[in-house]
DNA sequence: CTCCAAGCTGACCATATGGTCAAATAAAGA
DNA sequence: TCTTTATTTGACCATATGGTCAGCTTGGAG
């Protein structure tokens, strides 16, 4: 029994194939929303023939949940970070870095859980439930702490979260209309840091939380 | 000839019937996205027979168009408020207010703009082109004029930009998602004057735009 | 080497959907 | 009233699409 074996083993087969399926489906339906995609559009994308999706993957709305349970799960790791600072500036900065970096490394992400959002979340009702709800709470504690030590102004926590939401995830989201404005190139890399620290700044000093003493 | 006939002229028939189809549109579009939404849904939402909405509009093509058109023409209205103003505290503050009554009134505009872009703009890439692109450096020179004045600190006017429209749209774009976090409802009118309030507060401290001296 | 289970896929089907059309009806001008 | 033009709509069509399946190929354990 070979364990390294050369030839592709039927496990990682399966694991290469579902990668190559759950790619291609992200990039579909971030372009094309569930109702415009197509099981054909991802099978070619894909390079697979469109039944081999439904071998791996049942239904479209199966694939589907997956491409978006798996954004999830990106999108949550992000928020680590959060608990791990001593303030705010540590704390949100990080944050708004994390979550800046994801909109340039998984646009396609972003616009899919966007979409599903916009949907009223078919598919992931009961995660914006129990999960998001969760986290959300938890959050809004660590910021209100922050405010009873004084570390910066009594903001609504709620609003500040969702500000930070709002303006990272809008360079993934309208990426499309920001390339179109930028002359119809993409942001550079000097660009995504403009918009990095322009949003740092704004926010740091807007709930008067600053470095300094 | 009676002018002002009792029963519904030539004339009113078609300006109801398009606004009805308008109306219904927007609706679904906005719930389903384009691919998702379907000429009979939108009739049935609509109270006409599906062959109907084809005698107004000869293709869902033309029809969505005429509907992301409208949003983009409310869109823009809201932009005149910028330039009425004297400095930042009056002109981002009026526009702050008057894009979060747009995503309260009109959330479904908002979202049909939003999966407009998100899907590369397929329909209204002229628009992003040449209307959105003079106003936005249009307004980028008013910043930068105030930013001279000393009225605010010297950050980028563009992404200034950015994060307005992303912060107040985001508010209809995932509505679902704020009234779930809400526990199932939807902001009260308290809560959407302390969103604008905390939006208003954070942007204009943080761009060092205050009221005093 | 043998055999079984896993993986693969062209061909096919049922359905949904955008769009068409001809006939019927209602309004408006002559 | 008569004629013309605009509006209405049920029935119908062509196509696209999600999904199925039978038969084939291939990896891997004994």
């Amino acid at each position: 029994m070979v364990v390294a074996s050369r030839s592709t083993s039927k496990k990682d087969i399966r694991l290469e194939n579902e990668r190559l399926i759950m790619e291609a489906a992200e990039k579909v339906f971030a372009e094309a929303g569930f109702g415009g995609a197509t099981m054909q559009l991802i099978a070619d994308m894909a390079g697979l023939p469109k039944a081999n999706l439904h071998y791996y993957f049942p239904t479209k709305e199966a694939l589907y949940r997956r491409v978006v349970q798996d954004i999830f799960h990106v999108w949550l790791q992000a928020a680590d970070i959060f608990d791990q600072a001593d303030g705010p500036v540590e704390g949100i900065g990080a944050y708004i870095d994390a979550k800046m970096e994801i909109s340039r490394r998984h646009p396609a992400g972003s616009k899919v859980w966007a979409s599903e959002v916009m949907h009223r979340a078919p598919v992931i009702q009961d995660y914006l439930e129990t999960t998001l709800d969760h986290w959300t709470n938890g959050r809004i504690d660590v910021i209100q702490k922050w405010i009873d030590k004084g570390l910066m102004h009594p903001i609504d926590p709620r609003h500040l979260l969702y500000m930070l939401w709002a303006t990272t995830q809008h360079y993934a989201d309208f990426g499309h209309q920001i390339e179109t404005l930028n002359g119809g190139n993409a942001l550079s890399n000097d660009q995504w840091v403009a918009a990095t620290n322009t949003i740092k700044t704004i926010i740091l000093n807007g709930i008067g939380a600053q470095p300094g003493p």
